[in-house]
DNA sequence: CTTGCCGGGTT
DNA sequence: AACCCGGCAAG
Protein backbone atom coordinates (compact mmCIF):
# COMPACT_ATOMS: atom_id res chain seq x y z
CA UNK A 1 0.00 0.00 0.00
CA UNK A 2 2.14 3.01 0.83
CA UNK A 3 3.95 3.52 -1.71
CA UNK A 4 7.53 1.94 -0.75
CA UNK A 5 6.67 2.51 2.67
CA UNK A 6 8.06 -0.86 3.72
CA UNK A 7 6.61 -0.77 7.40
CA UNK A 8 3.56 0.95 8.59
CA UNK A 9 3.82 3.45 10.43
CA UNK A 10 2.61 3.68 14.44
CA UNK A 11 0.61 5.84 16.16
CA UNK A 12 2.50 7.90 18.71
CA UNK A 13 0.01 6.49 20.94
CA UNK A 14 1.32 3.98 22.90
CA UNK A 15 4.16 5.84 22.70
CA UNK A 16 6.23 5.19 26.11
CA UNK A 17 7.55 7.93 27.25
CA UNK A 18 8.49 9.80 30.30
CA UNK A 19 6.80 13.24 32.11
CA UNK A 20 7.21 15.08 35.07
CA UNK A 21 4.72 14.73 37.40
CA UNK A 22 3.90 17.02 40.74
CA UNK A 23 6.68 15.96 42.94
CA UNK A 24 9.00 16.97 40.32
CA UNK A 25 10.18 13.58 39.54
CA UNK A 26 9.63 11.98 35.70
CA UNK A 27 7.69 8.86 35.57
CA UNK A 28 7.35 6.50 33.02
CA UNK A 29 3.90 6.59 31.16
CA UNK A 30 2.17 6.14 27.64
CA UNK A 31 0.43 8.28 25.03
CA UNK A 32 -2.92 7.80 25.26
CA UNK A 33 -4.08 10.14 23.25
CA UNK A 34 -2.75 13.28 21.21
CA UNK A 35 -4.81 16.53 20.90
CA UNK A 36 -4.28 19.64 19.11
CA UNK A 37 -6.22 22.55 19.40
CA UNK A 38 -4.40 24.69 17.25
CA UNK A 39 -5.23 24.49 13.80
CA UNK A 40 -3.71 22.57 11.96
CA UNK A 41 -2.32 19.44 13.34
CA UNK A 42 -0.09 18.58 11.12
CA UNK A 43 1.23 19.33 7.52
CA UNK A 44 2.50 22.08 8.90
CA UNK A 45 5.93 21.50 9.64
CA UNK A 46 6.97 23.93 11.84
CA UNK A 47 5.38 27.03 11.72
CA UNK A 48 1.87 25.46 12.95
CA UNK A 49 3.27 22.60 14.68
CA UNK A 50 1.04 24.41 17.06
CA UNK A 51 3.04 24.13 20.88
CA UNK A 52 -0.46 23.78 22.30
CA UNK A 53 -0.75 19.92 20.90
CA UNK A 54 -1.33 18.06 24.10
CA UNK A 55 -0.82 14.64 24.52
CA UNK A 56 -2.47 12.50 27.22
CA UNK A 57 0.42 10.45 29.14
CA UNK A 58 -1.13 8.03 31.27
CA UNK A 59 1.55 6.63 34.00
CA UNK A 60 2.27 3.31 34.23
CA UNK A 61 1.36 1.46 37.46
CA UNK A 62 -1.83 3.79 37.94
CA UNK A 63 -4.64 4.98 36.03
CA UNK A 64 -3.08 8.48 36.57
CA UNK A 65 -2.81 10.20 33.42
CA UNK A 66 -1.92 13.87 32.40
CA UNK A 67 -1.71 16.06 29.82
CA UNK A 68 1.45 17.26 28.66
CA UNK A 69 2.70 19.51 25.91
CA UNK A 70 5.28 17.43 23.34
CA UNK A 71 7.84 19.49 24.77
CA UNK A 72 7.16 18.45 28.14
CA UNK A 73 7.70 14.71 26.95
CA UNK A 74 10.77 12.60 27.37
CA UNK A 75 10.87 9.74 24.59
CA UNK A 76 11.80 8.72 21.88
CA UNK A 77 9.84 11.53 19.16
CA UNK A 78 9.61 14.07 21.94
CA UNK A 79 12.59 15.52 23.74
CA UNK A 80 15.90 13.66 24.93
CA UNK A 81 17.31 14.14 27.80
CA UNK A 82 19.41 16.83 26.88
CA UNK A 83 18.54 19.81 29.27
CA UNK A 84 16.92 17.80 31.61
CA UNK A 85 16.88 18.24 35.25
CA UNK A 86 16.68 15.40 37.71
CA UNK A 87 16.32 15.95 40.82
CA UNK A 88 17.47 14.08 43.65
CA UNK A 89 15.13 10.74 44.01
CA UNK A 90 14.70 10.68 40.37
CA UNK A 91 14.70 6.55 39.07
CA UNK A 92 16.52 6.67 35.92
CA UNK A 93 17.56 3.75 33.79
CA UNK A 94 21.75 2.97 32.22
CA UNK A 95 23.34 0.49 30.92
CA UNK A 96 25.75 -0.95 33.27
CA UNK A 97 27.96 -3.91 32.92
CA UNK A 98 26.03 -4.19 29.68
CA UNK A 99 22.92 -4.25 30.78
CA UNK A 100 20.16 -2.26 31.90
CA UNK A 101 20.09 -1.35 35.65
CA UNK A 102 18.06 1.44 37.19
CA UNK A 103 18.73 3.55 39.63
CA UNK A 104 18.19 6.48 41.42
CA UNK A 105 19.30 9.86 40.95
CA UNK A 106 21.49 11.23 44.08
CA UNK A 107 22.64 14.41 42.33
CA UNK A 108 22.56 16.60 38.90
CA UNK A 109 25.26 18.86 38.19
CA UNK A 110 23.47 20.76 35.70
CA UNK A 111 26.36 22.56 34.48
CA UNK A 112 28.58 19.76 33.66
CA UNK A 113 25.42 17.45 32.99
CA UNK A 114 27.09 14.77 35.42
CA UNK A 115 24.72 12.79 37.81
CA UNK A 116 25.44 10.69 40.76
CA UNK A 117 23.68 8.19 40.70
CA UNK A 118 22.74 5.24 42.80
CA UNK A 119 22.41 1.83 40.95
CA UNK A 120 20.89 -0.89 42.25
CA UNK A 121 22.37 -4.07 40.70
CA UNK A 122 20.42 -7.32 40.26
CA UNK A 123 22.02 -9.43 42.53
CA UNK A 124 24.24 -7.02 44.78
CA UNK A 125 22.73 -5.94 47.75
CA UNK A 126 23.96 -2.88 48.65
CA UNK A 127 22.99 0.02 46.00
CA UNK A 128 26.21 1.09 43.85
CA UNK A 129 26.92 4.67 43.28
CA UNK A 130 27.99 5.60 40.03
CA UNK A 131 28.51 9.08 37.99
CA UNK A 132 26.94 9.39 35.09
CA UNK A 133 26.29 11.68 32.26
CA UNK A 134 23.09 12.64 31.39
CA UNK A 135 23.06 11.41 28.01
CA UNK A 136 24.14 8.14 29.98
CA UNK A 137 20.83 7.93 31.68
CA UNK A 138 17.02 7.30 30.20
CA UNK A 139 14.19 7.95 31.98
CA UNK A 140 12.58 4.59 30.30
CA UNK A 141 13.44 1.24 30.77
CA UNK A 142 14.25 0.28 27.09
CA UNK A 143 13.06 -2.67 28.18
CA UNK A 144 10.93 -4.26 30.22
CA UNK A 145 12.27 -7.68 31.64
CA UNK A 146 11.04 -9.17 34.41
CA UNK A 147 14.29 -8.97 35.98
CA UNK A 148 13.51 -5.16 35.69
CA UNK A 149 9.97 -5.10 37.32
CA UNK A 150 10.69 -2.49 39.22
CA UNK A 151 7.45 -0.55 40.39
CA UNK A 152 8.50 -0.15 43.79
CA UNK A 153 9.00 3.16 46.03
CA UNK A 154 8.57 5.85 43.14
CA UNK A 155 5.54 4.30 41.60
CA UNK A 156 4.08 3.95 44.92
CA UNK A 157 4.74 7.85 45.44
CA UNK A 158 3.34 8.44 41.93
CA UNK A 159 0.08 6.90 43.24
CA UNK A 160 -0.15 8.57 46.02
CA UNK A 161 -0.61 11.90 44.17
CA UNK A 162 -3.03 10.39 42.17
CA UNK A 163 -5.01 9.57 45.00
CA UNK A 164 -4.47 6.40 43.96
CA UNK A 165 -3.41 3.82 46.57
CA UNK A 166 -2.70 1.39 44.07
CA UNK A 167 0.66 -0.38 44.39
CA UNK A 168 2.74 -1.93 41.55
CA UNK A 169 4.28 -5.36 42.61
CA UNK A 170 7.09 -5.31 44.58
CA UNK A 171 10.32 -5.66 43.19
CA UNK A 172 10.99 -8.69 41.93
CA UNK A 173 15.19 -8.84 41.41
CA UNK A 174 16.70 -11.33 39.65
CA UNK A 175 19.00 -12.49 41.28
CA UNK A 176 21.49 -14.15 39.00
CA UNK A 177 23.46 -11.37 36.45
CA UNK A 178 23.73 -13.49 33.34
CA UNK A 179 24.85 -11.34 30.56
CA UNK A 180 24.80 -12.94 27.45
CA UNK A 181 27.54 -12.21 25.18
CA UNK A 182 26.77 -9.97 22.71
CA UNK A 183 23.03 -10.46 22.22
CA UNK A 184 21.71 -7.49 24.12
CA UNK A 185 18.04 -8.06 23.58
CA UNK A 186 15.40 -10.53 22.83
CA UNK A 187 13.67 -11.20 20.42
CA UNK A 188 13.41 -8.89 17.62
CA UNK A 189 9.50 -9.36 18.01
CA UNK A 190 9.44 -6.48 20.24
CA UNK A 191 12.28 -4.11 19.47
CA UNK A 192 10.07 -2.75 16.87
CA UNK A 193 8.18 -1.11 19.55
CA UNK A 194 11.17 -1.26 21.65
CA UNK A 195 9.25 -1.55 24.75
CA UNK A 196 7.98 -5.04 25.16
CA UNK A 197 5.06 -4.20 27.55
CA UNK A 198 3.28 -2.02 24.95
CA UNK A 199 0.92 -4.47 24.22
CA UNK A 200 -0.10 -5.15 27.48
CA UNK A 201 -0.67 -1.25 28.20
CA UNK A 202 -2.48 -0.91 25.49
CA UNK A 203 -4.86 -2.98 26.38
CA UNK A 204 -5.02 -1.85 29.71
CA UNK A 205 -4.99 1.75 28.37
CA UNK A 206 -7.93 1.04 26.05
CA UNK A 207 -9.81 -0.62 28.79
CA UNK A 208 -9.29 2.14 30.82
CA UNK A 209 -10.26 4.35 28.18
CA UNK A 210 -13.61 2.84 27.52
CA UNK A 211 -14.16 3.21 31.18
CA UNK A 212 -13.48 6.46 30.68
CA UNK A 213 -15.43 7.90 28.27
CA UNK A 214 -18.29 5.98 30.03
CA UNK A 215 -17.93 7.61 33.29
CA UNK A 216 -17.71 10.89 30.95
CA UNK A 217 -21.03 10.07 28.69
CA UNK A 218 -23.30 12.03 30.82
CA UNK A 219 -23.21 14.53 27.93
CA UNK A 220 -26.04 12.88 26.06
CA UNK A 221 -27.18 15.84 24.07
CA UNK A 222 -24.36 15.27 21.46
CA UNK A 223 -24.53 11.16 20.96
CA UNK A 224 -22.85 11.66 17.71
CA UNK A 225 -19.97 13.77 19.23
CA UNK A 226 -17.90 10.54 19.85
CA UNK A 227 -18.94 8.56 16.87
CA UNK A 228 -16.54 9.01 14.25
CA UNK A 229 -13.75 8.47 16.44
CA UNK A 230 -14.61 5.53 18.08
CA UNK A 231 -11.83 3.66 19.69
CA UNK A 232 -9.46 5.52 21.89
CA UNK A 233 -11.31 9.02 22.02
CA UNK A 234 -9.52 11.67 23.95
CA UNK A 235 -7.78 11.29 26.88
CA UNK A 236 -10.31 10.94 29.49
CA UNK A 237 -9.53 12.32 32.49
CA UNK A 238 -6.73 14.44 32.03
CA UNK A 239 -6.25 17.21 34.25
CA UNK A 240 -5.19 20.43 33.81
CA UNK A 241 -5.84 22.15 29.98
CA UNK A 242 -7.70 18.78 30.47
CA UNK A 243 -10.72 17.62 28.66
CA UNK A 244 -11.51 16.53 25.43
CA UNK A 245 -12.49 18.36 22.71
CA UNK A 246 -15.19 15.74 21.38
CA UNK A 247 -17.92 17.87 22.28
CA UNK A 248 -17.89 19.65 18.59
CA UNK A 249 -18.99 17.95 15.94
CA UNK A 250 -16.11 15.20 14.81
CA UNK A 251 -15.30 15.91 11.57
CA UNK A 252 -15.96 13.93 8.47
CA UNK A 253 -15.19 10.22 9.32
CA UNK A 254 -11.81 9.69 8.16
CA UNK A 255 -11.49 12.12 5.62
CA UNK A 256 -8.50 12.02 3.52
CA UNK A 257 -6.30 9.62 4.69
CA UNK A 258 -6.34 6.24 6.46
CA UNK A 259 -3.22 4.88 4.82
CA UNK A 260 -2.44 2.62 7.56
CA UNK A 261 -2.34 2.24 11.21
CA UNK A 262 0.07 4.28 12.02
CA UNK A 263 -2.67 7.44 11.18
CA UNK A 264 -4.87 6.47 13.91
CA UNK A 265 -3.20 9.29 16.26
CA UNK A 266 -3.74 11.39 13.38
CA UNK A 267 -7.60 11.45 13.60
CA UNK A 268 -6.67 12.67 17.46
CA UNK A 269 -5.50 15.60 16.06
CA UNK A 270 -7.93 16.37 13.95
CA UNK A 271 -10.86 16.25 16.88
CA UNK A 272 -9.76 19.86 17.88
CA UNK A 273 -11.46 22.35 15.98
CA UNK A 274 -9.56 24.78 13.96
CA UNK A 275 -9.93 27.54 15.71
CA UNK A 276 -6.95 29.54 17.77
CA UNK A 277 -7.65 29.64 21.39
CA UNK A 278 -8.74 32.84 22.43
CA UNK A 279 -10.31 31.75 25.77
CA UNK A 280 -11.82 29.04 27.18
CA UNK A 281 -14.83 27.65 28.77
CA UNK A 282 -15.56 25.23 31.07
CA UNK A 283 -19.02 23.39 30.60
CA UNK A 284 -20.65 20.81 33.16
CA UNK A 285 -21.73 17.59 31.05
CA UNK A 286 -23.56 16.59 33.61
CA UNK A 287 -27.14 15.51 32.35
CA UNK A 288 -28.91 18.17 31.78
CA UNK A 289 -26.86 20.66 33.16
CA UNK A 290 -25.56 23.42 30.62
CA UNK A 291 -23.73 25.21 33.66
CA UNK A 292 -20.49 27.13 32.47
CA UNK A 293 -18.08 29.37 33.77
CA UNK A 294 -14.54 30.37 32.47
CA UNK A 295 -12.35 28.89 35.24
CA UNK A 296 -11.54 25.38 36.04
CA UNK A 297 -11.86 25.59 39.71
CA UNK A 298 -15.56 27.15 39.71
CA UNK A 299 -16.94 24.46 37.42
CA UNK A 300 -15.44 21.88 39.49
CA UNK A 301 -16.44 23.68 42.46
CA UNK A 302 -19.83 23.52 40.52
CA UNK A 303 -19.54 20.02 39.52
CA UNK A 304 -18.46 18.99 42.75
CA UNK A 305 -21.14 20.76 45.09
CA UNK A 306 -23.94 20.27 42.39
CA UNK A 307 -23.57 16.88 41.56
CA UNK A 308 -21.52 15.14 42.99
CA UNK A 309 -22.15 15.98 46.28
CA UNK A 310 -19.06 16.26 49.45
CA UNK A 311 -16.13 14.98 49.03
CA UNK A 312 -15.22 11.87 50.59
CA UNK A 313 -12.01 12.03 52.85
CA UNK A 314 -9.20 10.76 50.59
CA UNK A 315 -10.93 10.68 47.91
CA UNK A 316 -9.34 13.33 45.61
CA UNK A 317 -9.15 11.66 42.50
CA UNK A 318 -10.52 14.86 40.63
CA UNK A 319 -13.45 12.52 39.70
CA UNK A 320 -14.96 16.18 38.80
CA UNK A 321 -12.98 16.19 35.45
CA UNK A 322 -15.14 13.81 34.52
CA UNK A 323 -18.60 16.23 34.47
CA UNK A 324 -16.90 19.04 32.72
CA UNK A 325 -15.93 19.87 29.30
CA UNK A 326 -13.27 22.40 28.11
CA UNK A 327 -14.16 24.32 25.05
CA UNK A 328 -12.68 27.04 23.11
CA UNK A 329 -14.09 29.78 22.59
CA UNK A 330 -12.14 31.14 19.47
CA UNK A 331 -11.20 33.46 17.12
CA UNK A 332 -11.37 32.41 13.60
CA UNK A 333 -8.23 31.15 12.23
CA UNK A 334 -7.17 30.82 8.62
CA UNK A 335 -8.00 27.49 7.71
CA UNK A 336 -5.49 24.73 7.60
CA UNK A 337 -4.21 23.22 4.70
CA UNK A 338 -4.57 19.69 5.69
CA UNK A 339 -3.05 18.06 2.76
CA UNK A 340 -0.55 15.18 2.82
CA UNK A 341 -2.63 13.89 5.86
CA UNK A 342 -1.28 10.78 5.15
CA UNK A 343 1.89 11.51 5.32
CA UNK A 344 1.88 13.18 8.44
CA UNK A 345 3.62 12.06 11.91
CA UNK A 346 3.59 12.08 15.08
CA UNK A 347 4.12 15.59 15.72
CA UNK A 348 7.60 15.65 16.69
CA UNK A 349 10.80 15.46 15.29
CA UNK A 350 13.14 17.97 15.46
CA UNK A 351 13.68 19.44 18.33
CA UNK A 352 16.43 21.77 18.16
CA UNK A 353 14.35 23.76 15.45
CA UNK A 354 11.07 23.58 17.26
CA UNK A 355 12.57 24.87 20.24
CA UNK A 356 13.96 28.06 18.84
CA UNK A 357 10.36 28.66 16.84
CA UNK A 358 8.01 27.86 19.80
CA UNK A 359 10.41 29.07 22.68
CA UNK A 360 8.45 32.43 23.29
CA UNK A 361 5.55 31.41 22.29
CA UNK A 362 4.71 28.45 24.34
CA UNK A 363 5.78 30.32 27.48
CA UNK A 364 3.44 32.57 26.90
CA UNK A 365 1.00 29.53 26.58
CA UNK A 366 2.24 27.91 29.59
CA UNK A 367 1.67 30.69 31.66
CA UNK A 368 -1.79 31.20 30.63
CA UNK A 369 -2.70 27.77 31.03
CA UNK A 370 -1.34 27.32 34.20
CA UNK A 371 -3.52 30.12 35.79
CA UNK A 372 -6.39 28.67 34.87
CA UNK A 373 -5.72 25.32 35.62
CA UNK A 374 -5.85 23.29 37.99
CA UNK A 375 -4.84 19.87 38.62
CA UNK A 376 -1.43 18.39 37.68
CA UNK A 377 0.66 21.79 37.25
CA UNK A 378 3.84 21.08 35.37
CA UNK A 379 6.70 22.79 36.58
CA UNK A 380 8.38 22.07 33.80
CA UNK A 381 10.72 24.74 32.82
CA UNK A 382 12.97 23.32 30.15
CA UNK A 383 13.51 26.00 27.14
CA UNK A 384 12.65 23.06 25.04
CA UNK A 385 10.27 22.25 22.16
CA UNK A 386 10.17 20.14 19.57
CA UNK A 387 7.78 19.03 17.01
CA UNK A 388 7.59 18.41 13.72
CA UNK A 389 9.91 18.97 11.42
CA UNK A 390 9.94 19.83 7.74
CA UNK A 391 8.30 16.77 6.16
CA UNK A 392 8.00 16.15 2.80
CA UNK A 393 6.19 13.86 0.73
CA UNK A 394 8.17 11.22 -0.71
CA UNK A 395 5.47 9.80 -2.60
CA UNK A 396 6.03 9.76 -6.01
CA UNK A 397 9.24 10.41 -8.19
CA UNK A 398 12.18 9.74 -6.20
CA UNK A 399 12.72 6.46 -6.81
CA UNK A 400 10.23 5.65 -9.38
CA UNK A 401 7.03 3.96 -9.11
CA UNK A 402 6.20 1.91 -5.93
CA UNK A 403 7.26 -1.29 -6.32
CA UNK A 404 9.64 -0.54 -8.26
CA UNK A 405 13.41 -1.41 -7.80
CA UNK A 406 16.04 0.68 -6.51
CA UNK A 407 16.82 1.90 -2.89
CA UNK A 408 14.00 3.52 -0.83
CA UNK A 409 13.99 7.03 -1.11
CA UNK A 410 15.53 8.28 2.00
CA UNK A 411 13.28 9.47 4.55
CA UNK A 412 14.00 12.22 6.71
CA UNK A 413 12.73 11.54 9.58
CA UNK A 414 15.04 10.55 13.03
CA UNK A 415 16.55 7.21 13.25
CA UNK A 416 17.39 5.22 15.69
CA UNK A 417 21.16 6.40 15.60
CA UNK A 418 20.08 9.87 15.63
CA UNK A 419 18.12 9.19 18.59
CA UNK A 420 19.66 7.16 20.81
CA UNK A 421 23.12 7.69 19.47
CA UNK A 422 26.11 5.03 19.12
CA UNK A 423 26.44 4.89 22.74
CA UNK A 424 22.79 3.84 23.28
CA UNK A 425 22.63 0.74 20.62
CA UNK A 426 21.20 -1.38 22.14
CA UNK A 427 17.79 1.14 22.06
CA UNK A 428 17.58 1.27 18.31
CA UNK A 429 15.94 -0.58 16.75
CA UNK A 430 16.48 -4.58 15.23
CA UNK A 431 16.45 -3.29 11.86
CA UNK A 432 18.86 -0.49 12.17
CA UNK A 433 21.16 -2.22 14.58
CA UNK A 434 21.58 -4.17 11.35
CA UNK A 435 22.06 -1.44 9.02
CA UNK A 436 18.44 -2.36 7.57
CA UNK A 437 15.73 0.08 7.57
CA UNK A 438 14.64 1.63 10.46
CA UNK A 439 11.41 0.29 11.86
CA UNK A 440 11.04 2.44 14.72
CA UNK A 441 11.09 6.00 12.78
CA UNK A 442 11.00 4.82 9.07
CA UNK A 443 8.33 6.45 7.49
C1' DC B 1 32.14 13.84 4.59
C1' DT B 2 27.89 11.35 7.02
C1' DT B 3 23.96 8.59 6.91
C1' DG B 4 20.39 5.24 5.52
C1' DC B 5 19.92 0.95 4.05
C1' DC B 6 20.37 -2.76 0.28
C1' DG B 7 22.21 -6.92 -0.75
C1' DG B 8 24.41 -10.51 0.59
C1' DG B 9 27.18 -12.90 3.73
C1' DT B 10 27.73 -15.67 8.33
C1' DT B 11 26.15 -17.85 12.47
C1' DA C 1 15.79 -16.82 11.34
C1' DA C 2 18.94 -13.62 13.49
C1' DC C 3 22.67 -11.11 12.88
C1' DC C 4 26.56 -8.60 10.59
C1' DC C 5 28.69 -5.59 7.35
C1' DG C 6 30.55 -3.91 2.61
C1' DG C 7 29.43 -0.67 -0.09
C1' DC C 8 26.28 2.29 -2.69
C1' DA C 9 23.77 6.41 -2.99
C1' DA C 10 21.63 10.49 -1.11
C1' DG C 11 22.43 14.38 1.13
Amino acid sequence: MSTGKRLAKRSIIGTRVAALAEDGLYYSGMIQAVKTPAPFPENNNCINLTPNTRYTVRFDGGKMSCEYRDTELIGPGFRGMTGVRLRHGQRVFLTHNGREVRADVQQHDHHTDELRVQVHTPGAEAPVELKKKLDEIRLLESRKSARLADVDTDFARLADMAGDRRRASATIEVPSHHMQGSRKRGPSSSCDLGYGERDDQMNECNAALVLMSLSCSPNSPRPSAWGSRSSVSPGASSSSGSSWRSGTPSPPPASSSFSDEGIAMDYEDIHPRKKRINSVVFVCTWRGCGYNTNTCSAIEAHIRNTHLGPKKEGDSDHEEEFYYTEREVAAPAPPPTLSHRDMCRPPHEDPEYQRQLVGSYRQGLLSIQNGTARPISIPVTHPWSNTHSPKHMRLSAASGSPGSPGRRPRSDNKKCRKVYGMDQRDLWCTQCKWKKACTRFGD
